[in-house]
DNA sequence: TTGACAGTTGTTATAATATAACATAGCATT
DNA sequence: AATGCTATGTTATATTATAACAACTGTCAA
């Protein structure tokens, strides 16, 4: 079972099964999660909001790894390539993947007032994307889905705030 | 009715009835197509892809229009403001929408093959979307759609390249 | 052992995309 | 003419991403 981003959670746990999972993940399809891209991977999860490539380039910097933008960007594209991580494209930034092991291509609600990211696999909106693509004899490769708006938690804030408009 | 972008068809009509289309509308809401917002449309529907910005502006510059950034960022910026054009951000290119009168953010098929770009605006994608959101409590504002894979007009071209595989 | 290779990382430079900030110009209304 | 608003010009810089090539590391086989 998966609890929402959005809500309030022990998110150090998030961190150590995503990371747990990454190595026999790797281990498993015989690639190599090296210290920097486990760092990279750990990075991208301990932020509460998707992470930007300079941001996280900053930290690896502090901790003494080498920080030109090739090895940060080697690091995302390993990740992203082994499902462990989803660029949004629309923000320029990465997010952990919840399920790297079923590669698949998330669609992801993205809140704009507590900028986090909440990841979904919807097989309603994956049926209703076959269907438009199908009819238009269309065959699809990948998706982009980045639905921008407010969480529920957000909402309920803002509404506490403003009770009579 | 609507053609596909995919299927041949004469071009040269779809500039000028996109252009008379942005004129009027521009005309009834007060705000002004200027020559160069007018070019960079005209421009954008020219090209039978999306087309990125700083292609714009080097057309732009040969015409004797002012060259620097801002500019075309400006007249992008309105022309989406005013729903004439849409950003694919996936690919960081901009296309005409067929139908500016109703704002919308459409959804896009976007060939690999031939690079071009299909809007469409599902209403079965627009409701699983909503479902989605709905069931996570979440208020949509806006969405990035962009599914990538191959054209039916591609497809046809490389099956009968290889009849046999 | 060594040498050949594949994969990974280091390094430098640069490309591609986008915006900030402030000055100037045009034009409508007072 | 003075005012204010919108649009444009101009310079500089921020942000995001990749190219190209050199160096290192481990593995496996000759």
């Amino acid at each position: 079972m998966q609890t929402s981003a959005f809500s309030p959670h022990d998110h150090s746990r998030c961190i150590t099964s995503a990371i747990g999972h990454a190595k026999s993940l790797c281990a498993d399809r015989g690639v190599k999660l090296t210290p920097v891209r486990q760092r990279v991977l750990e990075l991208v999860w301990q932020s509460h909001q998707p992470i930007g490539a300079y941001e996280l380039l900053a930290s690896l910097a502090k901790e003494g790894f080498n920080s030109a933008p090739p090895t940060v960007y080697r690091a995302l594209e390993f990740l992203s390539g082994q499902g462990l991580l989803h660029k949004l494209e629309s923000i320029n930034a990465y997010v952990g993947c919840c399920n790297p092991d079923t590669p698949h291509q998330g669609h992801f609600l993205l809140c704009q007032d507590c900028h986090q990211a909440q990841e979904l696999d919807s097989q309603y909106i994956n049926l209703a994307l076959k269907v438009s693509a199908d009819q238009h004899g269309f065959k699809i490769q990948r998706h982009t889905i980045e639905i921008v708006g407010t969480c529920e938690e957000c909402l309920a804030q803002s509404t506490a705030l403003e009770p009579t408009p």
